[in-house]
DNA sequence: ACCTGAACACCGTTCAAGT
DNA sequence: ACCTGAACACCGTTCAAGT
């Protein structure tokens, strides 16, 4: 069976010119995706996408005017997978924890492209409708104006740094070649152990490494923090 | 008047050959810090670290074994700098908020080496040492073994990804060239601002930008989270 | 865990030339 | 906001040779 889906995105190899028009925004920003999911960190060149793609490595230079300008592409790219499918829960506390959990996974799954992009505002087509949508979770709770934007940028600014850190570990140890869950170990063997009495007494919990349990921590102290800042008219 | 002081950590180029065991860690980790608070995040070169040093490019692959792993040197010199002075407070909460702020305002003050470095696990001799003023709070606190080392987690997680974000917002900033403190303004023109209401709404309070006041009330958050769930015997 | 210089296989970006 | 190939100024890393 022929993957006819796949022959858009990702034309023939022996061809020896591509026509006019065939590359776009769009099938770089895949192609790059793409790329920095199989796992190296520094893989996006222009040299890998020209091959990705069956191009020159300097065509993308006709849609992008940089590696920056396609990797906060990417960083778009990204927004618009983790909302996708996304509808408002009847709490305006479980909207956020939803689009916390969205955009952990979504991180998570890919977390070189995660890396180099999730400190990034990408002013774009998706990252507008991410804002909006939790501006609105805001507004469901109670907030308005210059207080809804407050706790709006405490919540997904928090949400994006976790998940990216995250994602950023993740990727630093796929790099090192590293047993991908064990970077959250913190395993010290100080040369004077008396001097760090607390980090010796915990010497086994600090092996214990649940990524996703702190972050669901966190996100709950900051709902809670919201919670009971509420103004007085909800 | 000459600064006397400089000439141990700055070689003079003049002289043709260093001798044997004029670099040390200590030096290039130094010189990296000192390329790297230029303000370009792509400086830190071996090219640049020999000019630094006043030595041959490749004389680091003697004392470090990659890029990455004199990375890692800088990370655990950052925690140094943050860790510089620190005596624990009467009370644990403000302990551990002057642990937050102390990294805050070093990661503002070196945006590039904290941006390539806040993800990183160091294992080394200064975060052993951050590890343990930590742990050391939170045992005052009321928390021991596992559920201590959890708390542990929750903290300087969210310290370090907070920070870590915003010096790298900071970095991308300088990078493009733009207004330090521009990066945190999100103003939205869409297509069909009908589609965005909330966003719309909000469009002059999104330029809103005090990256500090928005850390602050997060560390305020989880320090009320940690409060309102400690142990009973405290 | 010595320091240097040559060499190798890359990499981002520019630009004149091709369709 | 067309696609290609040559060219330029880098960059990390290796390794034989120098002190």
């Amino acid at each position: 069976m022929e993957e006819l889906a796949e022959a858009p995105t990702r034309p023939h190899r022996k061809q020896k010119r591509l026509g006019r028009g065939t590359l776009t925004k769009e099938l770089i920003v895949e192609a790059a995706l793409r790329i920095l999911d199989e796992g190296n960190v520094n893989a996006l060149t222009f040299a890998r996408l020209g091959k990705e793609l069956g191009a020159s490595p300097t065509a993308m230079y006709r849609h992008f005017s940089s590696r920056d300008e396609i990797e906060t592409a990417v960083a778009d790219e990204l927004i618009r997978i983790s909302l996708d499918g996304y509808e408002p829960l009847e709490s305006w506390m479980d909207s956020l924890r939803d689009l916390a959990y969205r955009a952990w996974h979504t991180f998570s799954d890919h977390p070189a492209a995660a890396m180099h992009t999730f400190y990034r505002v990408t002013l774009g087509p998706h990252e507008v409708r991410a804002v909006d949508a939790i501006l609105e979770a805001v507004h469901r709770a109670g907030w308005q104006g210059r207080e809804a934007v407050f706790q709006y940028q405490m919540y997904s600014n928090l949400v994006l740094a976790l998940s990216g850190r995250n994602a950023a570990m993740l990727a630093a140890a796929a790099a090192a070649g590293a047993d991908s869950g064990n970077f959250w170990v913190q395993e010290y063997r100080p040369a004077r152990p008396q001097d760090f009495p607390y980090v010796s007494a915990h010497h086994d919990e600090l092996r214990i490494k649940d990524g996703f349990e702190v972050f669901s921590g966190q996100v709950e102290a900051m709902l809670a923090a919201m919670k009971a800042a509420l103004p007085a008219a909800s």
